[in-house]
RNA sequence: CGGGGCGUAGCGCAGUCUGGUUAGCGCGUCUGGUUUGGGACCAGAAGGUCCGGAGUUCGAAUCUCCGCGCCCCGACCA
């Protein structure tokens, strides 16, 4: 490609509406251009750099004998009405009518499509298992797009989904596509990504990884042990943390004018927030079961926890008048004396173990000293509900856990049967028995990968690109092109290179040098040539790779053969 | 959906508080010339529904009201 002509202009100053590294870079070096909130035309070195990550996924899922399929964006909304999303997904899933007054929607994801092709076209054991994928648009109607291509509305997404006989099967090919995905991690050129366990949420299912690309900007917290034994989704994660008891003191009534948080409390008795227990309150939406949460006072509850625990998918802070209807008082809630029949009891081991809590007495101004849940409550649901926090002890190592920022770039779930038995997916078996079909589904956010890259790879002219993915391999500039033979040699290594399968960009327009430089670096192809008439007039060509300072000059006439082995060396870090 | 910020040329901004020439600057673009190793210089040029609508006023980018859009924080998030 000639750069006289490349689409996507390059600017010097920073857009505005870019906050974290890879929006700036992608705005800065004409990769992606805004359409709408969360929308966005790929230019062509974006193009070019997806199409190369989907080339990666692809070898990767070919691997592991997937089949590739291509479903379509635009499905009838009776499918989700069968598998029962049509109810449980809010606003996300885009629905509208067709002209005939159809209810269709926008694919979000694809169970429901893929479940409609494998009820119809497979029906023995003999078939299974199998696994499809498809590289296809997803919309997501997201209420608060963000950071350029990390959370977008409209993108594309590699989609895979196996099917099996059993749950073992379902497993052993589990782990294969985790094989597959760390594969296409490294391939793709992140640095740092880690496999974590993660809350299935709407997905539903029982097992599900996440790869997650460690950045600053990313949107999901991650606990991690030092030595990497142990690393979970905030939403999920556990610490093992010990709880000091001690012989219990009498239950005491104590007045406590005005104190109504955990800090007031604690301060005003003298005490440490960790001999303290809290009361949160909680309903579900419609107001029809209230909540207790009780933690010890220096922690706070994980709602994600709390959710699936109770099995309620959505809660929200209880109003205080429905509070007070079940005979508490905000503020000064207390366990002591609640009437279960009114208020479904949650209690974190952080408050259950831990011994003479200060906690409220469930009448304004006043607080109990000395409450021992065993002694002074009827028993309940200990469950662990607590938010973990950077510094915990790691449940595997006891190690103080690291808190980290990770981009969501993959995902793995084993579904079971949610999907196939709603949808009356079956085979069947040997004994002509029919069973529902055991599913997993996989994905991986392409363009939020290429963003996850760049965050990891780049220096503070642009980015870094790996060989693998970069949307050139190697930057040639003529320098002086209208001094005597410079065009002419970089025509020719043009030529030759590209004759010899190399992506090459050719800087042919003329420009100041630095000018030059600076939209190279933009590009961040791996390799650079740089021809001028300075050194071809020692019959030389500077070489320079973008990741470093050092500058070779070779031989003009072996420039062909050593840039074409060095390609071919650098891709070759990146297969598996 | 709650809170905050912003909206003036392709991009970055000034002007708005305190209404008043022909709306300005830098980058980029075009023409000609001089230049050519880390975003050159000279001369000239093109490019604007000042987000939209309504209102106040002799007069609105500027004041008022109502919309819309984008970004950030939060809630939500297969």
């Amino acid at each position: 490609m000639r750069m006289s002509h490349l689409i996507g202009q390059r600017t010097k100053e920073t857009p505005k509406d870019a906050q974290n590294i890879s929006h700036i870079y992608l705005l800065r070096g004409g990769y992606v251009r805004p359409v709408a909130a969360g929308i966005y035309t790929l230019l062509p070195l974006a193009k070019r750099i997806v199409k190369k990550i989907e080339t990666i996924i692809r070898e990767e899922m070919d691997r592991i004998d997937g089949q590739e399929i291509l479903m379509p964006v635009v499905l009838p909304q009776e499918l989700w009405d069968e598998s029962g999303r049509s109810q449980t997904v809010g606003a996300e899933l885009l629905r509208f009518e067709d002209r005939n007054g159809k209810a269709m929607v926008l694919a979000m994801t694809h169970e429901e499509a893929v479940v409609h092709l494998a009820r119809t076209e497979v029906n023995s054991y003999k078939q299974l298992p199998f696994m499809l994928y498809h590289v296809q648009t997803k919309y997501r109607d997201e209420a608060r797009p963000r950071g350029g291509l990390i959370r977008v509305r409209e993108f594309t997404m590699k989609d895979g989904y196996s099917f099996h006989a059993d749950n073992e099967d379902l497993k052993q090919y589990y782990d294969r596509v985790h094989e597959a995905y760390e594969r296409v991690f490294r391939r793709v050129g992140l640095t740092n990504c880690v496999s974590i366990q993660s809350d299935t949420g709407m997905m539903g299912g029982a097992v599900s990884h996440e790869f997650m690309a460690i950045a600053d900007c990313g949107e999901d917290t991650i606990y991690m042990s030092p030595d990497r034994r142990y690393k979970a989704n905030k939403e999920v994660a556990t610490s093992a943390l010990t709880f000091s008891a001690e012989p219990p003191l009498p239950l005491e009534k104590v007045r406590t004018p005005n104190r109504r948080s955990i800090d007031e409390v604690a301060d005003f008795l003298g005490v440490t927030p960790e001999h303290t227990g809290k009361a949160v309150f909680y309903s579900d939406m419609d107001d029809t079961t209230l909540i207790f949460a009780m933690i010890r006072g220096d922690l706070e509850v994980n709602e994600t926890k709390l959710r699936n625990y109770l099995k309620i998918p959505q809660i929200k802070f209880a109003t205080d008048a429905l509070i007070r209807a079940a005979g508490a008082e905000p503020g000064y809630a207390s366990p002591v004396g609640l009437d279960r029949e009114q208020v479904r009891i949650v209690i974190d081991p952080s408050a259950a173990r831990s011994s003479n809590l200060i906690v409220g007495a469930n009448e304004a101004d006043y607080h109990f000293k000395n409450f021992n849940y065993e002694r002074d409550m009827d028993p309940g649901d200990v469950v662990d509900i607590a938010a973990v926090r950077g510094g915990d002890p790691c449940p595997v190592t006891g190690e103080p856990l690291d808190m980290l920022r990770g981009i969501e770039v993959g995902n793995i779930f084993q579904l079971g049967t949610k999907y196939t038995e709603s949808m009356n997916c079956t085979f069947l078996d040997a004994n002509g028995k029919a069973r529902p079909m055991f599913m997993g589904c996989y994905g991986i956010g392409v363009g939020r990968t290429m963003a996850a890259v760049l965050e990891q790879r780049h220096d503070d002219y642009g980015p870094v690109w790996p060989m693998s993915i970069a949307p050139y391999q190697v930057h040639l500039c003529a320098l002086n092109p209208k001094k005597e033979g410079v065009t002419e040699a970089a025509e020719k290594i043009y030529a030759d290179l590209t004759a010899r399968g190399v992506d090459v960009l050719f800087d042919d327009r003329g420009e100041k040098a630095g000018f030059m430089f600076n939209d190279a670096d933009l590009i961040g192809a791996p390799l650079r040539l740089i021809i001028s008439p300075k050194t071809l007039a020692d019959e030389k060509v500077e070489y320079k790779r973008r990741d470093s300072q050092d500058r070779e000059f070779l031989d003009i006439s072996a420039v062909t053969a050593t840039i074409t082995q060095a390609v071919a060396d650098e891709l070759a870090k990146y297969t598996c």
